[in-house]
RNA sequence: GCCCUUGUAGUUCAACGGACAGAACGGCUCCCUUCUAAGGAGUAGAUCUAGGUUCGAUUCCUAGCAGGGGCACCA
């Protein structure tokens, strides 16, 4: 195709190849080569998508693969490949089995993907889940893909909301008591944070705390550790329960030492200057400036945030840092990349920031730890697994009560993470339980569900040993193998955007073909040579769904 | 006031500058003697407004309108 541009004066051409809808043809897209080239724009779309084809045809590479070659819309050229070719395809594809998709050679790049990151003593909220989940489904596929991935959960742990959490706690009976929750330390710090509005000596007692901690006091350091312990436990169970997992969790204290380096170098590098008796690096365009120390001498995120990238490229060498973070930090990661680069850190092209619309409440009204308004993580899981689980009474009664469970807890998880991975939006999300636990249509279910209906026909049969890929002729199952050759450049896209939401979108659509596949043809009651293509066929479907799904964090199941 | 972001069927979401703007839910009609009806078939229904760039704009640019977020010592 490229040398057939040069030859046409076309210079440096791009290719849009994309499967039809229409039985077994490709259509290329000629408008997008006609746009990267002068010459090309002096012809009109159809007469120049004719030349196209006539110089195509003389190719013996594309005389193998096609039939016919016709103009067809706006420029465009629609390609009836020859089943054989199709067909071949397919055995490519069968023999990778739950390998296809996977990236064969290792690029040897490395990106560090920051994601998750709650806070210390609050509960996770569903304001944390989307960043958890995207974060989990961009690392599961970037891997799979041969990239070197290091996911860090850059944890909450560190800063003012520990001061005054423990001038809330010395002043609380909850001393003494035994199995602290963190709900317990995140009712402190609700009312703590209420009452201090309209009470300056609190807010000095809460500033005093965390002085006193980042100095080091041995008390203020034991009740630190306390409330770490519990949270992280926590933490722990919930991601168990998502299937999230991190390589490092280094959290906001672990940088504590590199603080002051890095305000003196910022200083001394000319970057930071002193203003109010604070430490700021000054910013271009009506910016506000990016305070690195406070007047009162205490650091902020944002030198810890810059500690973080030094740190991470001097040990990860990454070829791109990736935060998966809310929308509402736009500012403060503009900066940060700004301030990367003056300090000569990191060069802004290697560092990106994913980041997503915010959950709001039904109202619109934003989601704070602060106003008391909080849907926790729990809850939510909770609510999802026993929806799934009334549906499992509903549908299959008959099943043992543990597996009906099972079933429930997989169902419900999955839809939670769907509901999340299926959309790309950089728009806030009004928090819904029936959107978010949608059980039908375009959902994890629907997805399981075709996954179970193949596993549940190959179990019936013998493990394919042979089979004729002739058989498959049918514009169904031409269909299917069209799309499951997409599935390697699905995943390129998701690498290339971030937008783990192009998969979900790709296995809905296998998951669709795969219903109607088991519906117009019959497996198992098909003749010999039909039946062990079909057999073929659904295995290599199945495969690829459970591939496309795990990366997405989602499990399936053999029965539902 | 400045900056960022979003505006697509009744609702929730898609659409790498290209063919007739796709789904799902909800509405209306159908399909369980045939590999699981958490399924399938059919039907009605949408690009905020006004300009611009382009052979071609939901997509890019400008202005406006509307929602959300941010704007020096919180994270």
């Amino acid at each position: 195709m490229e040398k057939v541009a040069q030859k046409l004066g076309l210079g440096k051409a791009m290719f849009n190849i994309v499967p039809e809808e229409k039985f077994g043809h490709y259509s290329a897209n000629l408008m997008t080569i006609r746009t990267s080239s002068v010459e090309a724009r002096k012809t009109p779309p159809n007469e120049f998508a004719e030349k196209f084809k006539d110089e195509l045809l003389k190719l013996k590479a594309v005389k193998e693969i096609t039939d016919k070659i016709e103009t067809a819309g706006a420029g465009y050229l629609n390609f009836w490949l020859k089943p054989e070719s199709i067909q071949k395809d397919f055995v490519e594809i069968f023999k990778n089995k739950d390998k296809w998709g996977k990236f064969k050679i290792k690029e040897r790049k490395t990106i560090v993907i920051d994601y998750s990151h709650p806070n210390i003593a609050k509960p996770m909220s569903v304001a944390h889940l989307r960043s958890t989940i995207i974060g989990q489904a961009l690392c599961n596929i970037f891997k799979f893909r041969g990239w070197r991935t290091i996911g860090d959960n850059h944890l909450g742990d560190w800063g003012k909301q520990f001061g005054i959490l423990i001038a809330a706690f010395k002043q609380s009976d909850l001393k003494n008591k035994k199995d602290l929750k963190i709900e317990d330390l995140m009712n402190l710090y609700v009312d703590y944070t209420a009452r201090m509005k309209n009470n300056s000596e609190l807010e000095d007692k809460a500033r005093e705390e965390t002085k006193k901690l980042q100095r080091g006091d041995k008390e203020n350091i034991k009740i630190w550790k306390r409330f770490y312990k519990i949270s992280l436990d926590e933490f722990k169970k919930v991601y168990k329960r998502l299937d999230i997992k991190f390589d490092y969790y280094l959290g906001e204290s672990f940088y504590k030492p590199m603080l002051e380096g890095i305000v003196t170098d910022a200083l001394k590098n000319g970057a930071a200057r002193i203003s109010d008796s604070a430490a700021v690096i000054p910013m271009d365009n009506n910016q506000p400036p990016f305070i690195i120390r406070k007047s009162d001498e205490a650091y902020l995120y944002s030198t810890t945030d810059l500690a973080a990238i030094k740190y991470r490229m001097k040990k990860f060498k990454p070829d791109m840092v990736l935060y998966v973070v809310d929308n509402g930090q736009s500012l403060h990661f503009e900066q940060l990349f700004k301030s990367a680069e003056r300090l000569g850190l990191a060069k802004k092209e290697k560092l990106f920031h994913a980041k997503f619309g915010l959950v709001l409440s039904e109202g619109l009204k934003k989601l704070s730890t602060r106003a008391g308004r909080h849907i926790s993580l729990q809850e939510v899981m909770d609510e999802a697994v026993s929806r799934a689980r009334n549906v499992a009474e509903k549908k299959q009664p008959d099943l043992e009560s543990k597996e009906k469970q099972k079933i429930a807890e997989t169902i419900g998880i999955g839809a939670l993470k769907y509901n999340d991975l299926s959309q790309n939006r950089m728009s806030d999300i009004a928090f819904k339980w029936e959107k978010m636990l949608n059980l039908e249509g375009n959902s994890a279910p629907y997805l399981q569900y075709a996954y179970a209906r193949l596993k549940s026909i190959l179990r019936k049969a013998k493990p394919v040993a042979r089979f004729d890929q002739k058989f498959l002729n049918s514009e169904i199952e031409t269909r299917i193998i069209l799309l499951l050759s997409e599935f390697p450049d699905v995943l390129d896209l998701v690498t290339k955007n971030y937008l783990p939401h192009y998969l979900a979108e790709y296995l809905y659509k296998l998951a669709q073909e795969a219903n109607l596949f088991y519906q117009k043809e019959k497996v198992l009651a098909a003749s010999k040579g039909e039946r062990e293509a079909r057999l073929a066929l659904a295995q290599a479907i199945a495969a690829t769904l459970k591939t496309g799904l795990g990366l997405l964090g989602i499990k399936t199941l053999e029965r539902i």
